[in-house]
DNA sequence: TCTGGGGTCCTAGGACCC
DNA sequence: TCTGGGGTCCTAGGACCC
């Protein structure tokens, strides 16, 4: 861990459908849509699309469905996480040989700390991450350089595509300050919300707002953070120490909601097992597991159980899932089905 | 906008204990 | 006898992010 002079935010342009276009030339130019299976008629969201169907409004999150209505022309493609996952290996190992602390913030984005000699010019650092990353992987990135992560988080969406921004405490106000609050890292819609209701609409609005209220209204600890964020505060701290995850799930959205009990339970098992071959590949005994159902038309319900005594077994997992299921009361058809392990807390 | 899949963190109420 | 205060664990839900 460190604490650097700067921190420098890398993120892949388009990354999914960039790696789409890179092993599918004939892609290049065309309106590229990359999510589930990559079949509209689907049902699944739109992982990535590029910036030629993002023209036509497509964008993450967006059902298939609702792409090929905004876009009629666009191609289609099925989502393959390994390919990506490489891809994104490749990318990270370039960072690495720069003389900084990379630290892996998803598939298609890292954090750099920079300190020393290497942050006299963090422009001329970011153009040389640029230049790497493209000539070594054939992908484009945006560079964000910022006084913190959440600064240079936010910095890389000024300098997409491809470009470089600086954002810091200097030019915090007069960039950030008329902008509604879900601009910030961690506000989004429903908190941003929640603040337009109390007349706190823009993050100047946020950063001036009184802290006793703030507390009332979100809590002692997200308060004072929101308000922080309006300041143009956040984490410093960039670690290249590798990321431990606290629990592994796997959960599957069915292609038509089922209601038969017996169905259910075969797909639980299933699903149960995969979660138990991952917590194996981690060798980390489990603590808690955790049901989750989605019911029609859209109502999520989660339920769990911590076991008597920590484990990877699959089998009592598998039957900590089954129990945990029993308790729900399935009186509407299916949506989705899932099952998570918590790991042993360190 | 009829809404994937994989995660993290915070809050809050109740149980339980001293 | 009609009720304190603090701490921790368990559980469910909400919000957010990529």
């Amino acid at each position: 861990m460190s604490t650097p002079d700067w921190v420098l935010h890398v993120d892949l342009d388009q990354f999914i459908a960039a790696v789409e276009i890179a092993r599918h030339p004939e892609l290049r130019g065309k309106p590229v849509v990359v999510g589930g299976a990559g079949d509209p008629s689907l049902r699944g969201v739109v992982a990535t699309a590029s910036y030629e169907a993002r023209e036509f409004g497509v964008h993450s999150g967006m059902p298939l469905r609702t792409a090929a209505r905004r876009c009629p022309d666009a191609i289609f493609v099925a989502s393959d996480p390994p390919a990506y996952e490489e891809v994104s290996e490749r990318v990270m190992a370039v960072l690495r040989e720069f003389p900084v602390v990379v630290e892996v913030a998803g598939w298609d984005e890292a954090f750099l700390g920079v300190s020393g000699e290497q942050a006299r010019d963090p422009e001329r650092l970011a153009n040389a991450v640029r230049e790497a990353v493209s000539r070594r992987t054939g992908l484009s990135c945006a560079v964000g350089i910022g006084d913190n992560k959440h600064t240079a988080k936010l910095a890389t969406g000024f300098a997409k595509p491809g470009g470089i921004y600086r954002l810091t405490r200097q030019n915090w106000t007069d960039v950030m300050g008329g902008l509604p609050t879900d601009a910030l890292w961690g506000i989004g819609s429903k908190t941003r919300n929640k603040l337009a209701a109390a007349g706190i609409t823009t993050v100047s609005d946020l950063a001036g707002a009184d802290p006793t209220e703030l507390a009332a209204e979100f809590g002692p600890t997200l308060g004072p953070y929101f308000r922080a964020l309006a300041h143009g505060l956040g984490d410093r701290d960039v670690t290249a120490t590798p990321y431990v995850s606290k629990s592994r799930s796997r959960e599957i959205t069915f292609q038509h909601d089922i209601s038969d009990a017996e169905r259910l339970r075969e797909h639980l098992a299933r699903l149960a097992e995969r979660v138990a071959g991952d917590v194996a590949e981690e060798g980390r005994p489990v603590a808690r597991v955790a049901v989750k159902v989605r019911f029609a038309p859209f109502v999520t319900r989660t339920r769990s159980v911590t076991l008597a005594s920590p484990t990877n077994d699959a089998a009592v997992l598998a039957q900590a899932a089954a129990d945990v299921f029993g308790r729900f009361t399935v009186d509407r058809p299916v949506r989705l089905l899932g099952v998570r392990a918590e790991f042993v807390r360190e």
